[in-house]
DNA sequence: TAGATTGTTAATCGATTAACAATC
DNA sequence: TAGATTGTTAATCGATTAACAATC
């Protein structure tokens, strides 16, 4: 339908931020920006905002700025968040748990319709009004409901890499991957986004550490 | 005592991800292996691997490429991961506990040494070898005890951002930061990695979405 | 020595910033 | 209209990739 013109990964990255700042000012009644004014607020330039707006489309006006509402309806359209996306979590440790009950989902648009664990304890448990199932079950729940998303908050083990070649043959079509296993070098068909705690902590333990030298 | 030499941000964000990859190989047996071979299993190129590494010395033979130990040693270094570095929690709820429970930060050189909650339920409990204690005491304690970094888990809200305040007057040098306040903003000589999680659902929610056109 | 692979310089590529004409 | 600010093109900057001489 749209021009599908190719958008810079480091663009489409800044779009959440832009999209989150944008509500803020919305909350506080602001009803014009300037690109320059959000920049300043934003920490980054001027131009870099209207580069990255341009590449969806105009949606200031010359001489007055952005309409706050509007660019925020803009964005999340672009975004996607008001349409419906079916996720599941596996693992439901402290780690999906935490995600499970401190992520408002339905804020982006996801619904999250079934919760995995292997730890027979945790099945049958209540958790976000999900029953936890099996982790066995999940690729058979996903025939079934065709979810778009797995939330993978499990430990890196040779079961979870099967679960998840089990779970692209079952239709998934994303995942919010918490683990450190490589699933774009199999499928790079399928649209990961990595959170890699570990990596972002070891940064602070490298700049903590230049400080020493 | 370093040249120290400006390194480029990106390079020392790939930086955990190399130790992470030679401590694989270092527990599979593996003592040597080239940059095209490392670059093939992590992705990316074996000029970037070189160019990268060689920003903090020559740790490559030619002809022979480089030695895992040595080399996952040298990197561990370059990272610090073998200095004690103290840390504090502040937000002991579901995020904050999975970060607690999930995160080996041993093996990084940190030190949880102090846990924080403003839910008085949660305070006088432990998690894990450390007694909740009240948000409002952590100013005090890190004038005592001196920590480096604080993990910030808890909402955004305006006490928050005065806590942060106080804890930089604190002494408090790092802040791996969970929640959407701009700390670098006011302070940029501090050390700040943000995890926004919700950015990085929002990014999934666009490529689900671009489907979808 | 010959082969392999590094360290490093040069070339390319892409992203960011600056500038300014268009226009509200 | 004059002033402000966008949309967009051009210039700059920095990061990645390619190439190759050095050398183990």
């Amino acid at each position: 339908m749209s021009a599908n013109k190719y958008i810079p990964l480091p663009v489409i990255k800044r779009l959440p931020r832009y999209h989150r700042f944008l509500g803020m000012l919305k909350e506080k009644g602001v009803d014009r920006i300037s690109s320059s004014e959000l920049s300043r607020q934003m920490g980054l330039t001027a131009s870099q905002i209207r580069q990255d707006l341009n590449c969806f489309g105009g949606f200031g006006q010359q001489g007055y700025g952005y309409n706050v509402v509007m660019l925020y309806d803009e964005i999340g359209s672009i975004l996607g968040v008001n349409n419906i996306k079916k996720a599941i979590l596996i693992g439901a440790g402290n780690l999906g748990q935490a995600i499970a009950r401190h992520m408002t989902f339905s804020k982006w648009g996801f619904e999250l319709i079934g919760i995995f664990d292997e730890n027979p304890a945790l099945q049958g448990k209540e958790l976000r009004n999900n029953i936890i199932m099996p982790t066995a079950d999940a690729p058979d729940f996903c025939e079934k409901n065709s979810p778009d998303l797995a939330i993978l908050c499990v430990p890196n083990t040779e079961e979870v890499a099967e679960m998840i070649e089990k779970l692209v043959e079952s239709g998934i079509k994303a995942f919010w991957n918490f683990t450190h296993i490589d699933i774009k070098a199999k499928h790079p068909e399928i649209y990961v986004e990595n959170v890699h705690l570990s990596d972002s902590l070891v940064t602070l333990c490298y700049q903590l550490n230049s400080d020493i030298e």
